[in-house]
RNA sequence: GCAGGCGUAGUGUAGUCUGGCAGCACAAGGGCCUUCCAAGCCCUUAGCCCGGGUUCAAAUCCCGGCGCCUGCACCA
């Protein structure tokens, strides 16, 4: 399997697909360069993700920015639980991880406050394990980029886009005219300063991401119509591994009736790009690796020479989001909850008369007011002079500056916290995937290929002169002006024996070559091959732009020619 | 971050032990040839990870750094 991945490292950079960042520099592990090729697979990639999960549900897809205050990581829960603390040696200057220097002396380090901490590093006197140096102050080790916004304020680089949707979720709410449930997609980079980053883009620091919260009711009744027929391959928490049709999943509870939804989807995607579907499978969290705000999470699995990957995460994020966000910014961010039938609750209130208030009590009127209306009580408990405490001071309030209203009030439904279903795409794993799924070598000759479903594929038409003379080459390079001018991406290649540029051509996955030869000239027919059967067919070359645009779009398949 | 291994044209490698002209294959560019799947021939481009030291002389020996790989740790 090493041979493979080592295959694949050579096809990514010498064709142009990607390759590590910065590499004049000596470069900068964790970061990578997708090149012409790789940079066009991605943008398909995410054209084809647009279409199946955001244009095809209609969700609302935004684009917030990458860098946010502190305020924003600190109510996420990022800066505390990112987080881990460290220590340097102050005579060698190496550096620690302070949970595993202290694990010994104290149950549980990761409750600890940076000064608890130096307090158990002096008490029990410990030393550096490398040269038995003393140890300075605790400091913080950021899984989060840290940046500075304008001269002093602190800010991060987002850890996951997520957080740029759950901000925006009440002008969100309000643009999808108050209905849930509402699913909003983003699509950027996000970034972590991993520690010791490994395995090529399977973990950057830069990375790209699609995700989607969508935003549902808890109360409201799952639509059972959405789960299909089909089966779902899963490894639950307690290590079982069944195939299991949705229907029947859905139905003994196993997972939320969205995350099922979203199982079903990511297979036909999955399928739809490339990737080869008996090596997908969904696996359960453990409770003690869910991520802070997650009540469950499946994530979709893919297996590739690594091993299992986790290229997709589907996680039930419950409110944690938006109660934080709610808590420490103030704002409102629950949704509305029309109730079945409209109920009736009797209101007990007293309302202050602010003409009489006003000019009494001046500066207090308001605060006397807001007391007032905030009392509770029983019906008719309410008369005479009112004792209203405000700030300390204890006002006397006459009969005539108030009134007390016994009503029924028609109450038509009540607020609360959306629940989120969140299915969170690592674009680049999902990159690596299709390409170790799409690639094979021919039987005969062992020459390589990348078997990229023509939506997908980068440059979707090499178009070749089978000689580089007798006016084919004129012919071919006229073909291709039409092409490029009918948005077909493609190139024209007259270099090297007709063989080599079709084995060109196969190894960055063009689905279709269109070869011009001396029967053109005859009879206006040019030859269309399709690159996994190798096989052609000839077409009138009047004919060849739409024929090819329907290939490519696959609205047809090269079969029905 | 720790331990071990490694770093030579775009890619894969020889040369490193034992210091003395940096070589091969593929790829790429140009040309000849060629009527459909990497044919052949000629030519060309292009390299010792970076810095310091030892030496008449360093890809080779020493030191430091950076990067990559494997394992541990970390990470979803």
């Amino acid at each position: 399997m090493k041979e493979l991945r080592g295959k694949i490292a050579d096809i990514t950079k010498r064709r142009g697909i990607y390759w590590g960042a910065y590499e004049i520099y000596g470069g900068v592990s964790g970061f990578y360069d997708y090149g012409p090729v790789g940079a066009l697979l991605k943008k398909n990639l995410l054209d084809i993700w647009l279409e199946e999960f955001v244009y095809s549900d209609g969700l609302l897809f935004i684009d917030a920015p990458a860098i946010g205050p502190d305020s924003v990581y600190r109510a996420s829960g990022h800066v505390d639980k990112f987080t881990d603390y460290m220590v340097r040696c102050t005579s060698c200057g190496h550096a620690f991880r302070v949970d595993e220097l202290i694990k010994d002396f104290v149950d549980n380090p990761d409750l600890l406050t940076p000064r608890e901490i130096e307090k158990i590093i002096e008490e029990n006197d410990i030393r550096c394990p490398d040269c038995n140096g003393k140890f300075g102050k605790v400091e913080e080790f950021h899984l989060m980029f840290s940046t500075t916004i304008g001269l002093d304020k602190r800010g991060f680089l987002r850890p996951e886009t997520a957080q740029g949707i759950f901000i925006n979720f009440p002008t969100l709410y309000r643009i999808n005219r108050e209905k849930l449930p509402m699913g909003v997609a983003q699509i950027g980079k996000a970034y972590r300063n991993e520690i010791s980053p490994r395995q090529g883009v399977l973990r950057q620091r830069e990375f790209n991401m699609a995700e989607i919260e969508l935003f549902v009711d808890p109360e409201e009744k799952f639509n059972e119509e959405l789960i299909e027929d089909i089966e779902l391959p899963l490894l639950t928490k307690d290590g079982v591994e069944l195939k299991i049709n949705a229907k029947e999943a859905y139905k003994s509870g196993l997972a939320n009736g969205y995350i099922i939804y979203y199982m079903q989807k990511i297979l036909s995607f999955l399928k739809n790009i490339g990737i080869n579907v008996s090596k997908i499978r969904f696996r359960q969290h453990h409770r003690e690796e869910l991520a802070h705000y997650s009540k469950d999470t499946w994530d979709c699995e893919i297996l590739i020479s690594n091993g299992w990957t986790e290229v997709i995460g589907i996680a039930y994020r419950g409110d944690y989001d938006l109660k934080r966000h709610m808590e420490s910014s103030g704002a409102d961010m629950r949704a509305f909850r029309k109730f079945e039938k409209e109920r009736k609750i009797r209101i007990n209130k007293i309302v202050p008369r602010m003409e009489i208030l006003g000019p009494r009590y001046k500066a207090a009127a308001m605060k006397i007011a807001r007391a007032m209306e905030d009392m509770e009580f029983e019906e008719n408990t309410v008369h005479g002079t009112l004792k209203i405490e405000v700030d300390g001071h204890v006002y006397d309030v006459p009969e005539e500056a108030y009134e007390v209203i016994n009503v029924e009030k028609k109450v038509s439904g009540e607020r609360f916290l959306p629940h989120v279903i969140e299915p969170s795409f690592g674009i680049d794993r999902l990159i690596y995937s299709i390409i170790e799924h799409t690639y094979y070598e021919r039987q005969d000759t062992g020459y390589k290929v990348l078997r990229f479903p023509p939506r997908l594929a980068p440059i979707k038409v090499g178009i070749l002169p089978l000689m580089a003379k007798d006016s084919l080459d004129s012919i071919a390079r006229e073909i291709m002006k039409e092409m490029r001018a009918a948005g077909i991406n493609g190139y024209y290649d007259e270099s090297g024996s007709i063989g080599r540029r079709y084995a060109r051509a196969d190894e960055i996955g063009v689905p279709f070559c269109i070869t011009v030869d001396y029967q053109t000239k005859e009879d206006n027919t040019v030859t269309i091959r399709e690159r996994d059967s190798t096989k052609q067919k000839r077409i009138n070359k009047d004919e060849l732009k739409d024929t090819l645009k329907k290939l490519v779009a696959e609205e047809i398949s090269f079969e029905e020619l």
